[in-house]
DNA sequence: AGGGTTTTTT
């Protein structure tokens, strides 16, 4: 591998700056080298010294990569490459190599000068400071001068640029590597592009293909151009590059921002500050970039401080970031323009329900489900110069599905003359399904690393892992870490709500805390003010409590609890006995009771009124206590505690689990990931050194899964599908996922959308692989666009589609808001903290399903059943105001009533949206629905959740008592069940659909709403098969359908649960052209011809006798009917459009010929 | 006949 410094390079760039940077050169020149000897492995001799130099430098200064030229290495690989190559050298490559020798030579001497230099450096802070004292109010940047340098070298060179960045190296080293390979791939492209157009990509990886490459009549015809150019744009941009362009040679934007100086004087501090060259250089000249950083490097506020600064949001276009959640989204809002000293006119954010952004704004935070509607309605983005995802390590299914679309966008953007960025910021360094994923970036995009500003946290690990009561080992660490060592707060992470009250009982047991002064400052303070006042009390409590000093470790992690030892709070080993002891007889431990040392134990997890996780988030612990918070997995990502300094993990999780089979899901306690339990430990480090207590050794550590993995492998996936073909992406297999979801979840989320007329059923002719593949390609149908409009999952959205029946949208939309919004009842069956408490659970319980009876209601409305029930709960909640008391009384949880209120707006603005007619709007008031309505809300539930539906167990199934009371559907061979709290326990019809079966202790099914039998094959016909037409009742025309009628018995689909027959359309067919010819013949179909049915020669019922062919005049009425396709009343009257006298001399066969001028005149009979 | 949910997002 080559150096990556150029001496020319070097020297403009002196020439430039030098003057006004001093040491800086020094920092520049380093960091070079630093980063070149990242690859020693491949150095070669030549770089020999400058590596020495790097080592003898590394760590003098580790703050400042900001002077790096960009383009240097460029010009001397190429010299390197081609030399010995191309065989003759030129005059002009001797000379150039010449010059490089002479460079290098140069260099060597420069280095040794830094290196001594480097002895008299200054330290990192000062250097800091120097560095933002010489740029402080001249309006210029330092990769501006390098930008001018660049320009002045690429007049001479016109070699694309190289980066000294570790991911740019990277990206070069594959780029020899490859750069062969991509000659010859630039051909295989355009011959594959040209197989492409009529063949569907054997190779199933052909990035090209991802999005469909015509649009559907009726959208923009811009954007059909541009969807025509992407593959061309692909394949210029296989590299996401950027080829230097002449605009890159216009001096930079540079838009001064008015910080005050205090915030100025804060940003300093933070790591990423002193990366902003290397980012913004980085985005410069590549398309897209992976920012790597953990919590507290400040990437989030200080990124897009830098684009702006750049420019990106100069002119019209705006910088655009996504959250994965709403909180944050509004907070960096919030935060970014306090720093800027800007309006939130200009920063901004948008979440699902409200937003502040206006004309003016120039920096939006959105969460990341926001961006991708937004790339329904504007597939290019217009409106962005560039795109940040944040936190892409959580892997939402939004961020995957986001990265994967700008993967595609950027460059058809770039190709199109109005550039974007994609900026990719990950905390872990889990960024290979990004960098890795050849279908999604051709070529990786460069890799920047910014280091946090964390305090060390030391790890200490059991020595054995308890498999069982990890609780208990939790409880019995707290305890000791309470009694033994020095102030801080501890974080306690556990699996879930129960277990969590029950940690927060046992350890106020132990250590009682008297809550006179607790609950009396009720009114919010400001934070600022709060900290100042938490520190103060933190100072207090050093004199209360008991003091080691754990902080001066040396490395982390400790291993094996050596440190422990030390400490005096090991479990294992000697002291272990006791500890032992204490865990074998826990009524000992938990009743020895120690008020002396009072812990301010708190509860947290999500479901939590907010009220309660403000408590923990914004209000320190009472002077003299300790601040102890059990927490479940909110606590790793979602809410930071502020005064964390210990951080005890049991190493579990509790994740939900899809049968991606049987649709059944199940919560499953598991163990974390590395990176996971790496997170949990953080939190002890964010206000001073902490400690990190793991209930489990490091062999089983290093047994956890490095990462957990992407949630959209884990979860159905029919919502994102319908959303992707409503992006014209019709084979969402070749999507360029991140990392793909299971063949089995996309077949299963298209039979779905399929089932439910969002997409059109495959064709069932042609060979099983061919018909395999039109399985995973589907196309989108008018229904389900207007599905993809309602922000629902698609089971949902078919119901909102159907809903305008007898005003029965406002309920649907209720009942869509209550069902898509999760937990909306409060849960009351954890363990108590107090018998006090104990009893007022039990009340409230008590009360909540009273109310539960009340609203489920009685007779017809009773058979909606659970939906019933969430229905009059938001019915009644909406009535009293939607006040928290009311929801509090009644055992609502008034966060999920909120959430469906403001779902029922936008529903409502959706619906409204789609069918204008509707002229819904929001009712607080809104009327019980009547009978009739319930009859059709139940019909129309019933649509939406065909494929869920059960039938009670038989009893001639009934093998195992068991199945008592079960149901089955058709995907499960076990029974299912209602649960008890459902409001049809009771009633046990006969055939139910549900909203999900979640595996507890039962199958259970939830949200549980009654079914009448005749339904099924009216409203489930896709369902069904259908037997033949029964002869009794026999078949009739239809005057309103025009169609003819019959009755059929059918079966439900895979169970073959029969079900009584009811009235269709007539089985395509002959038989249906021959009772079409006889209701024709007997006036039914044309009123008009009634008068001569007593005058016809022989009698219309013949046309079903199975002798009618020997009647000439039924074979001639019957083939012109079929070569007319005229089977049912609209059919016939379009034939008639086309020819007038059609079918006349057919029908006049059945007529003397006296009638026939007659017939003729008034032909057609219309 | 009888009860156990983490966490986000459009």
């Amino acid at each position: 591998m080559q150096t990556t410094t150029c001496p020319s390079d070097l020297n403009t760039f002196y020439s430039v700056c030098v003057v006004r940077m001093g040491r800086l050169k020094k920092k520049h020149n380093w960091k070079a080298r630093e980063q070149d000897s990242s690859q020693s492995g491949a150095a070669t001799s030549d770089v020999v010294v400058e590596i020495q130099d790097a080592g003898t430098l590394k760590g003098v200064d580790e703050s400042n990569a900001l002077v790096l030229p960009a383009s240097k290495a460029k010009k001397e690989k190429v010299v390197k490459k081609h030399v010995p190559k191309k065989q003759p050298l030129t005059k002009k490559q001797k000379k150039q190599l010449q010059k490089v020798l002479e460079v290098k030579q140069k260099k060597a001497q420069r280095a040794d000068i830094l290196s001594k230099l480097a002895n008299v450096q200054l330290p990192e802070s000062e250097m800091k400071l120097l560095y933002t004292t010489s740029k402080l109010g001249v309006g210029d940047k330092l990769y501006q001068s390098k930008q001018r340098s660049d320009a002045a070298e690429e007049v001479t060179s016109a070699e694309e640029k190289i980066s000294s960045l570790t991911g740019a190296k990277r990206k070069r080293k594959n780029e020899e590597e490859e750069e062969e390979e991509n000659e010859a791939n630039r051909d295989n492209m355009t011959d594959s592009s040209s197989e492409d157009d009529d063949d569907d990509d054997e190779d199933g990886g052909a990035p090209e293909v991802c999005i469909a490459k015509e649009e559907k009549a009726g959208s923009s015809p811009q954007k059909q151009v541009e969807v025509a150019q992407e593959k061309a744009a692909e394949k210029e941009a296989t590299c996401l590059k950027e080829v230097p362009k002449k605009e890159d040679h216009q001096p930079a934007v540079f838009v001064p921002v008015d910080r005050l100086p205090d915030i100025q004087a804060a940003r300093l501090k933070l790591p990423v500050l002193g990366e902003e060259q290397v980012i913004m250089e980085a985005v410069r000249e590549n398309m897209c970039v992976v920012l790597c950083g953990e919590t507290g490097s400040g990437k989030t506020t200080q990124v897009p401080q830098f684009l702006y600064e750049a420019g990106y949001a100069s002119g019209d276009g705006i910088i655009g970031i996504t959250e994965p959640r709403r909180v944050a989204a509004v907070s960096m809002s919030q935060r970014v323009a306090k720093e800027m000293n800007l309006s939130t006119r200009v920063v901004s954010y948008q979440i699902r329900y409200e937003g502040n952004v206006t004309s003016d704004t120039k920096i939006k935070f959105m969460t990341d489900g926001v961006l991708l509607k937004e790339i329904q309605k504007d597939f290019l983005l217009e409106h962005y110069k560039v795109i940040i995802i944040d936190e892409a390590h959580e892997r939402s299914v939004y961020t995957d599905i986001l990265i994967g679309l700008l993967s595609r966008i950027v460059p058809l953007r770039n190709k199109k003359g109005r550039p974007m960025k994609l900026l990719v910021m990950s905390a872990t360094l889990r960024v290979e399904d990004f960098t890795e994923n050849k279908k999604l970036f051709a070529c990786p995009p460069p890799v920047i690393k910014v280091d946090a500003r964390q305090f060390p946290v030391t790890v200490h690990f059991n020595k054995r892992t308890p498999l069982e009561d990890y609780v208990g080992e939790a409880f019995r660490k707290t305890c000791k870490i309470h009694r033994m060592l020095p102030p801080g707060g501890i974080l306690v992470f556990l699996t879930g709500q129960a277990e969590v009250h029950s940690m927060c009982r046992r350890l106020r047991k132990a250590f009682p805390y008297r809550k006179t002064c607790l609950e009396s400052g009720t009114e919010q303070k400001d934070t600022e003010e709060e900290m100042k006042r938490f520190k103060k009390v933190k100072q207090k409590k050093m004199v209360s409590l008991p003091r080691i000093n754990l902080d001066n470790y040396s490395a982390l992690p400790v291993d094996e609890g050596d440190e422990d030892r030390q400490a005096g709070i090991d479990d294992e080993e000697d002291g272990s006995d006791l500890d032992l002891e204490l865990g074998d007889d826990p009524v000992d431990a938990e009743e020895k009771c120690d008020p002396s040392l009072p812990l301010y134990v708190l509860p947290l997890y999500s479901l939590l009124a907010p009220e309660q996780q403000a408590k923990v988030v914004f209000r320190p612990p009472p002077a003299g206590s300790r601040l102890c918070v059990v927490a479940t997995n909110v606590a790793e990502t979602s809410l930071t505690i502020p005064g964390i300094k210990y951080v005890v993990d049991c190493g579990r999780v509790k994740k939900r689990f899809y049968d991606r089979v049987t649709g059944v899901s199940s919560f499953k306690v598991t163990w974390t990931s590395q990176a996971s339990a790496n997170q949990r430990a953080g939190r002890a480090g964010r206000t001073e050194p902490g400690h990190c207590y793991r209930l489990y050794s490091s062999a089983v550590f290093s047994d956890f899964d490095e990462f957990s993995e992407a949630e959209i492998t884990r979860r159905p996936v029919d919502d994102l599908v319908l959303q992707m073909k409503d992006l014209n992406i019709e084979k969402v297999v070749n999507f360029p996922f991140p990392t793909p979801p299971s063949l089995d979840a996309l077949v299963a989320a298209e039979h779905l959308l399929v089932s439910l007329g969002a997409l059109e059923a495959p064709p069932h002719v042609g060979r099983a692989k061919q018909m395999e593949r039109a399985r995973l390609s589907c196309p989108i149908t008018p229904l389900g666009r207007a599905m993809a409009a309602f922000p629902v999952a698609p089971r949902y959205a078919k119901m909102l589609a159907l809903g305008k029946q007898q005003g029965c949208l406002p309920y649907i939309i209720t009942v869509v808001a209550a069902m898509t919004v999760r937990e909306i009842f409060e849960e009351m069956d954890r363990p108590a903290a107090s018998e006090e408490e104990n009893a007022k659970l039990a009340q409230r319980r008590a009360r909540l399903a009273q109310m539960r009876r009340l609203w489920a209601g009685q007779g017809a409305a009773l058979l909606l059943g659970d939906l019933m029930i969430m229905l009059g709960a938001v019915g009644a909640c909406e009535y009293a105001g939607c006040t928290p008391k009311f929801c509090e009384e009644n055992g609502l949880r008034y966060k999920a009533m909120l959430e469906i209120r403001r779902l029922r707006g936008q529903l409502t603005t959706a619906v409204n949206a789609v069918d204008p007619g509707a002229r819904l709007y929001l009712d607080a008031k809104m009327a019980p629905p009547t009978e009739s309505q319930v009859v059709c809300l139940r019909q129309i539930v019933l649509a939406g959740l065909g494929d869920h539906l059960a039938r009670r167990v038989q009893a001639e199934e009934l093998l195992d008592p068991k199945w008592r009371n079960g149901y089955k559907t058709p995907l499960l061979d076990s029974p299912v069940f209602i649960h008890p709290n459902s409001a049809l326990f009771k009633t046990l019809p006969e055939y139910v659909v549900y909203q999900e079966v979640l595996e507890t202790s039962k199958m259970y099914m939830r949200g549980v709403s009654a079914v009448q039998e005749e339904w099924i094959p009216q409203i489930l016909p896709q369902y069904c098969h259908f037997g033949p037409p029964l002869e009794n009742p026999a078949p009739r025309f239809c005057p309103d359908s025009g169609r003819v009628k019959c009755h059929c018995k059918s079966t439900f689909f895979r169970v073959g649960w029969q079900l009584p027959a009811v009235e269709r359309d007539y089985p395509e067919g002959l038989d249906r052209y021959k009772l079409f010819a006889r209701f024709f013949l007997e006036g039914q179909v044309c009123p008009k011809l009634q008068s001569y049915t007593s005058c016809l020669l022989s009698s219309p019922s013949i046309m079903l006798k199975t002798w009618a062919k020997l009647q000439p005049r039924t074979e001639a009425l019957l083939g012109v009917l079929v070569s007319g396709k005229a089977d049912c009343q609209e059919a016939l009257l379009s034939a008639w459009e086309k020819n007038n006298k059609y079918l006349l001399s057919a029908y006049c066969q059945w007529l003397p010929e006296a009638l026939h001028e007659k017939v003729a005149e008034n032909w057609p009979p219309i």
